[in-house]
DNA sequence: AGGATGACGAACAATTTTGTTCGTTATTGC
DNA sequence: GCAATAACGAACAAAATTGTTCGTCATCCT
């Protein structure tokens, strides 16, 4: 949780105002959130699935993750069944225009990654 | 600084050779650096001009992003004079191919950037 | 002689993000 | 009758990011 009166707060406010690079950076923004998007524009969508093909995130993350993007209006939940609950995210058509950002953003990163470079 | 035993740095390099993706999220990463890689591309240089483009940013925000996006290879330093010291920054090759990735962040985030619509 | 300049660095504090551990639901399979 | 399941929530702890304050260089202007 935020705490709205900080600087820190604050400073985000004025930078989304100031440009809109800011509002995009913002919501996608984080460890594990391009990683989640990437997986619901493959189709994936069961938590447990999601939550299978990112194996070093935990449940904790995920959940906090797939919250943030429901709210900021990129993707929806779906309930089904009861006990051993089921639910499904689907991308919104906010969250599916992204596709746009990501595949950018992927593209650049497997051409420039150079981190693995010591075969 | 990282930590570089934590589960936490351990998890960046993780997701960085999961997916593409997650190079890029870390490389341009952070609240400040989209604003900065966006002057640069449009031509502003000068430490700063670069400041007084992003009002909110402190100093020592700024040179910390800087050295970074130094560190990465987005962008090449240059000193001129002494004292009152000036410095330039310009984009590298590998920088300036970011444009793309900036380029679709910026118009996604015009186009639904929600939090200013109380007239 | 004294203040302004430009681009930082250091020490510290506040805030935010990320990770760990444990518990919850009610039904199904053994 | 007991463990496993799916999708979380809560309390806490660790780590990372961001922000604050102050100090530094040597020259130029007044």
């Amino acid at each position: 949780m935020r705490k709205e009166q900080s600087t820190n707060a604050e400073n985000i406010r004025k930078i989304i105002a100031l440009c809109p690079l800011s509002y995009t950076q913002t919501v996608i923004g984080g460890r594990w959130k391009p990683l989640i998007l990437d997986r619901l524009m493959h189709g994936i969508q069961r938590y447990s699935e999601i939550r299978k093909s990112i194996p070093p995130i935990t449940e904790r993350m995920l959940t906090m993750q797939l919250k943030e993007l429901e709210r900021d209006g990129l993707i929806a939940r779906a309930e089904y069944g009861k006990v051993p609950m089921r639910v499904e995210y689907t991308l919104t058509e906010k969250g599916a225009s992204l596709k746009t950002v990501l595949t950018a953003m992927y593209h650049w990163g497997s051409e420039f990654n150079t981190t693995l470079t010591a075969t």
